[in-house]
DNA sequence: CAGAGCATGTAACATGTTACATGATTGG
DNA sequence: CCAATCATGTAACATGTTACATGCTCTG
């Protein structure tokens, strides 16, 4: 469901698209949000149009289709937007090896905090070098909250980890 | 991947359990972190049996099997604690509403944030009844910050909406 | 003895990932 | 003409969800 209410919700917001520009434009502004590669786009958008919420409004160059949302396609976008209770399930991997720190020996919890604090590192710099026009900007700054969030608790970890005696 | 590495991590953490257990375990400690049903626990233990990570210790009454973790199981903790680079990939439907916000009107997107603040809101209670004993302190904490995170920028967004113009 | 909770499982389906495959067009 | 990028797809597999199915045991 999830995946379809993205493309409906990214052509709704930047107009017409083929499956190749979703995929990118995904890429490149959803990606801290929800992930998807062509391959699950594309078949998603065939099953799309099959219900209606998508249509192909023409055919370009080298077979580009291009898509564009239907009245029904926003219909359910809007739908989505107002029942929808949006789920709090997490899958972190990053959660999972903070749960499991304290199965490992101190340096090796060491090691393990000091990798996951450079991709917090690297994810906050990627966030702060988007500029999200309008479209996305609350997830963008939903996404760098929780990268300082998790940027800090590394550090305090780390600090915890590193005091002599507890 | 992660699943047997979380099932590894409870059989390490508390000792030898059988599925039900796990399943129960699972729900009320990792929750916040990675959650997984009965349905997909046990045929993951027979797996993880036929690989020679767990094995069967006892059986009990109601054909109960309790679980224990081998040589090999702490292994392969081990090694993906050591080895494993934590995917920081996302799937968020919060976020994915938070992206979608400026697609509806004003009064629909106020809406959809007091759904999400009140998630939160649910979810920092939970986190905070809980007292993990050593055995999760630090996801307990990660997760404690990243709900209170969530809550601040539904407060800030929620104003943020609010103030007449922009 | 009834109902709650214990305890295990299967099957169908939905979703997501990786690897493979094909061919067109454009810029250097 | 070669490499990069455009552009679409399939197939196999892994993972996760929902619905169904079965039977035991303890408490009131």
């Amino acid at each position: 469901m999830s995946l379809r209410i993205a493309l409906l919700g990214l052509l709704s917001a930047v107009g017409p698209a083929s499956g190749y520009d979703l995929a990118k434009t995904f890429d490149q502004s959803l990606n801290h949000v929800w992930q998807a590669g062509h391959t699950q786009i594309y078949p998603e958008l065939v099953k799309m149009t099959a219900d209606g919420l998508v249509e192909v409004e023409s055919e370009g160059a080298r077979g580009r289709k291009i898509y564009r949302i239907t009245p029904d396609g926003r219909r359910e976008l809007g739908g989505w937007m107002e029942e929808h209770d949006a789920a709090m399930t997490v899958r972190s991997e990053v959660a999972l090896q903070a749960f499991l720190l304290h199965l490992v020996d101190r340096d090796q919890a060491v090691a393990v905090l000091e990798r996951i604090r450079a991709r917090y590192v690297a994810r906050l710099e990627k966030l702060e070098s988007l500029r999200p026009g309008e479209f996305g900007h609350h997830a963008h700054t939903l996404g760098l909250a929780m990268a300082r969030t998790g940027l800090q608790w590394a550090d305090d970890t780390l600090a915890d980890l590193r005091r002599p005696v507890t």
